[in-house]
RNA sequence: GGUCGCGUAGCUCAGUUGGAUAGAGCAUCUGCCUUCUAAGCAGACGGUCACAGGUUCGAAUCCUGUCGCGAUCACCA
């Protein structure tokens, strides 16, 4: 049984009493009716809580912003009891608050277990990430794209809502029956068993054999004296290739067939990938089931005048009004296009999950201008769902020498990633020879943990609408802001709360003063679920990374300042053990957000 | 060319609805392990927030223009 935490309704009570007191001042010392209060956390460098801007009232109480300030704060001190001192620095009036609410707060929230995570109420919400097609191995790029679809689909499950993991396969069209081509020519049956090879990297080898025989035609078709264009469009491979797909959609036995046995071999390598990445699906879509779907949909949109037809029978959508252009969803010869799809997969999903609400699609930027057609679409047919279609749209993660391109073999793949990663972690580890009393396999398994928490967290803390330079020589840092540096804090805390099991803690004692390192720990702690509000609807995992790691820097700075196991009371000792515990649940519920795991030792 | 996005310290990034002296990490330099894990802490150095105007008591943030980078503008996906 879950049970949730009221922190931030008690906060907001909070500020929200302070607003309207705020308001109660200027209408008893000055006569003047103000509507909105402008209230911010205190900075750092300045005594404090929370600060009231005092530059707004001046609007409607006239005079001078310190003393103005001096004025109400004198009334909110006398009318609030949790304010227990105040000071103005220019137009800034800060409020101190008291020590007793900060541990009424903490005593509350303490024990809560989903601290910050809300039950499912409302609609659900449908995820879709990864998406691949099935003629090469996941890269980097795609590993952005997990990341970020598995922690903004967790993140929108703690935030409060049901969610739909899922993604579309791309396992038809010309680029598969390269690879089946390029197989069946070049193979001899080569197979992942006799090869020793994962699945999506054989298929992908074939891809790229395609790609050079293809070239070489080329080139010679250019010798012969063709242009490049011509020679591009007459290769025969390629003229083979199409032939294949056009066999392929006719429902060919021999086609069909090494179409399923080699996309078979494709999914258990990114099966295996998933399992390394720790991300998961709770449904799948295949391109070769839903390509056909949307023709209805189109027929319905034209009876509804959203489409209409040209006169050599190709349909379209006049999207001009809103801006945009005219967009093609069914060509002449009556055949769909990937808009067409688009379309007929969003509404079969939602049949298919009659409790989702909106979908949030994570593609790429490159394709904002088609999810922008796509969801007005949906809007003009008048699917209410519609109004809660959002593109998570990302930049590309680049290489130094530019982009990632698979065809020549400039890729960072995802497999070879997650193992350097995890090899780095260990040198490290070993360097610093802290783990004994480990066997091997308990070391492999950190050191796997080690690793993807920094490559996840390298990737995940940056806004996702960002692109990302990453330069594999320079790899990932350990240190600072880092994935490492905060399970290393979570590891430290367990250390302690071992220790103090072992030694023994007084429990539940009386604690009346903080120091100001555990007052700022609280207060980041009581921000734990307003920040999950906040990263669900920017769908921004940076957020979740950002938040954590001011907790952790401000946990350290407290564990370096003071002693906990050797505190100087009995309730000291036992406070400060309950506050590192709850820091360290928090660390790993936020991490468990961004789909990184934390090491009890490391 | 049209549309969209981005431009913050040498590098990688933060910066809530406009608010105080623009913050971190890496790198460089200085201190701190006989006390709970030094993958740490404390500090120094480092900025014309691309540029120019405008709105405002107040702009990195909003508006306009310029420059630079990227994406996109297929009866491809």
């Amino acid at each position: 049984m879950l049970i949730f935490a009221g922190s931030e309704i008690k906060l907001m009570n909070l500020s929200q009493k302070i607003s309207q007191a705020v308001k109660d001042a200027v209408k008893n010392i000055y006569n003047a009716e103000l509507l909105e209060v402008e209230l911010q956390p205190t900075r750092k460098d300045f005594e404090g809580d929370l600060t009231v801007v005092v530059f707004p009232i001046l609007r409607v109480a006239k005079g001078n912003p310190v003393i103005i300030g001096e004025q109400i704060g004198e009334f909110l001190k006398e009318n609030i009891s949790e304010i227990s001192d105040f000071n103005v620095v220019k137009g800034f009036l800060n409020l101190v608050i008291s020590d007793d609410y900060y541990l009424e707060f903490f005593n509350r929230i303490k024990s809560i277990e989903n601290y910050g995570h809300k039950p499912a109420t409302g609609n659900a919400v449908m995820v879709e990430y990864s998406s691949p097609n099935t003629n090469k191995p996941l890269h980097l790029g795609h590993v952005r794209n997990n990341l970020l679809g598995y922690s903004v689909a967790e993140i929108i499950k703690a935030s409060g809502k049901k969610v739909y993991k899922t993604q579309i396969i791309n396992d038809r069209g010309i680029h598969i029956c390269k690879s089946m081509l390029a197989w069946k020519k070049f193979g001899a049956n080569e197979t992942p068993e006799s090869s020793g090879l994962k699945g999506d990297k054989l298929v992908g080898n074939y891809y790229v054999k395609f790609d050079k025989a293809y070239k070489e035609e080329q080139s010679y078709l250019v010798a012969q004296g063709k242009t490049q264009e011509e020679a591009e469009k007459q290769a025969p491979l390629l003229l083979e290739a199409q032939d294949m797909l056009r066999k392929w959609e006719a429902g060919d036995d021999e086609v069909v067939s090494l179409w399923k046995m080699m996309n078979g071999w494709v999914y258990e390598g990114f099966e295996q990938t998933y399992k390394n990445l720790g991300v998961d699906f709770d449904s799948y879509y295949f391109e070769s089931n839903t390509y056909l779907l949307g023709k209805d949909n189109i027929e319905e949109g034209l009876k509804k005048g959203v489409f209409y037809r040209k006169e050599d029978g190709s349909v379209w959508c006049d999207l001009t009004e809103d801006g945009l252009d005219e967009k093609i969803v069914l060509r002449s010869d009556g055949t769909s296009v990937y808009m067409t799809q688009d379309i007929g997969t969003a509404i079969q999903r939602v049949k298919d999950h009659p409790d989702v609400g909106g979908m949030i699609y994570t593609v790429g930027n490159e394709q904002d201008y088609h999810f922008k057609v796509l969801f007005l679409i949906l809007k003009k047919l008048g699917y209410e769902w519609a109004e809660n279609l959002y593109h998570l749209s990302y930049g590309m993660v680049d290489l130094p020498s530019g982009k990632m391109k698979s065809r020549e073999g400039t890729v960072v793949d995802a497999d070879d990633l997650i193992e350097e990663m995890a090899s780095t972690a260990g040198n490290i580890a070993e360097e610093l020879g802290k783990l004994d009393g480990y066997s091997d396999d308990e070391k492999q398994e950190l050191y796997k943990m080690i690793g993807l928490g920094a490559l996840k967290y390298y990737i995940l803390k940056v806004d996702p609408k960002k692109r990302i330079l990453f330069n594999p020589e320079e790899s990932v840092d350990f240190q600072g802001n880092t994935g490492p540096f905060i399970q290393y804090t979570y590891a430290r805390i367990q250390s302690i709360l071992r220790k103090a099991i072992d030694t023994g803690v007084p429990v539940d004692v009386d604690h009346k003063e903080l120091h100001i390192k555990e007052k700022e720990l609280i207060k980041q702690i009581a921000l734990y679920p307003e920040t999950i509000q906040l990263a669900a609807e920017n769908q921004s995992p940076a957020l979740i990374a950002n938040y954590t790691y001011d907790l952790v820097k401000e946990f350290n700075s407290f564990y370096q300042q003071v002693s906990i196991l050797g505190a100087d009371s009995d309730s000291e000792k036992s406070f400060r053990v309950a506050l590192s515990k709850k820091v360290s649940d928090v660390i790993a519920a936020a991490f468990g957000l961004l789909g990184i795991e934390v090491p009890e030792r490391m």
